[in-house]
DNA sequence: CTTGGAATGTCAACAAGGCTGACTTAAACT
DNA sequence: AGTTTAAGTCAGCCTTGTTGACATTCCAAG
């Protein structure tokens, strides 16, 4: 908990002493942190045979709906080669609808169908349910604080992509 | 389940209310930290021929010298048979050593030597350079929180794997 | 003491999901 | 008309997870 051994020093602006030791706390707790994020949906998700990659596919057409290939792949982070393997299952099991582009007939615009939305509920219902407990369990303060540091900690791509997408649905 | 209303946090002078949007926007910070945290440390691995499987490992016999391979197992969450892979590498790489148990000689005691402890260096160095960083824009109190969070989302077991690792290296 | 079961570690084989490279198709741009 | 771009496909590789089968070692009950 919060023994942190971050001091503040003086009245006014503050200094961190940040040994390594502390530092390496945090890593392994960002490590076994993630683990717990995931485990819940992993759980759902072995049970259809899908795995953590479906799972992040539904997660963003969810979020974004109509997005592209080309703009899932850079939020993802993988290979089209990669996405194209889980996409096409998601769509021949009928989760996720693939529309050609009005505009430029190249695109193809992602939906998720109410197959699709309704994993996607099961899913995400129960990965905010750890998030939920823990944001209670921390506190309001905490929770600003988490939300912070966790958006230092991204490359500046992911940071924009993570402010355009809480743009797109406040 | 989750409807994703207003929850009043104890104690505090402040309410929390968790929308499921707020939620979901920490997912997704979630996710995309994880890819910062991660993206250093792969650069370097990738060179080498190791990936993040042969870090962890190393990570926790740094971390904790002479662990036996299941108490290792136990850390990473694997199977032993996964572990024994990227360990079997490692060892005839002659970054770690293997000491079979004193008293009982089935266990295997691991240690890194001179060299994994110079690959250890490295990597920790480029994580914690990223996790310094982040604390240090983010300021103390955020620090302190983030903590907090990320404690309360693991599992309880994994909750104590982080305490008793702390404990041994204080 | 012996023997059977539990703990520990190893080997083999398979699957998911990353990756690269080469190529096609269709549409858009110049 | 020729080039570029978006998307998709096929083939093949690698890492890292999984099970199953098996060897070794220890320990406790007979």
């Amino acid at each position: 908990m919060a023994d942190g051994r971050a001091h503040a020093v003086g009245g006014g602006e503050s200094l961190l002493f940040l040994t390594d030791e502390q530092l390496r706390q945090g890593i392994e707790a960002m490590f076994f942190a993630y683990r717990g994020f995931t485990a819940d949906p992993d759980r759902i998700l072995d049970d259809l045979a899908y795995g953590r990659a479906h799972h992040r596919a539904i997660h963003f057409i969810n979020r974004a709906p109509g997005t592209t290939v080309n703009n899932l792949l850079n939020l993802l982070g993988v290979t089209k080669q990669s996405l194209n393997r889980v996409l096409r299952t998601l769509i021949s099991d009928g989760l996720v609808q693939s529309r050609i582009g009005k505009n430029d007939k190249r695109e193809r615009h992602l939906y998720l169908t109410d197959k699709g939305r309704e994993l996607e509920q099961i899913l995400s219902d129960a990965q905010r349910a750890r998030m939920r407990a823990a944001y209670r369990e921390a506190g309001p303060e905490a929770v600003a604080g988490f939300r912070m540091v966790l958006e230092a900690m991204m490359d500046g791509e992911m940071r924009r992509s993570f402010h355009r997408l809480k743009e797109t649905a406040p």
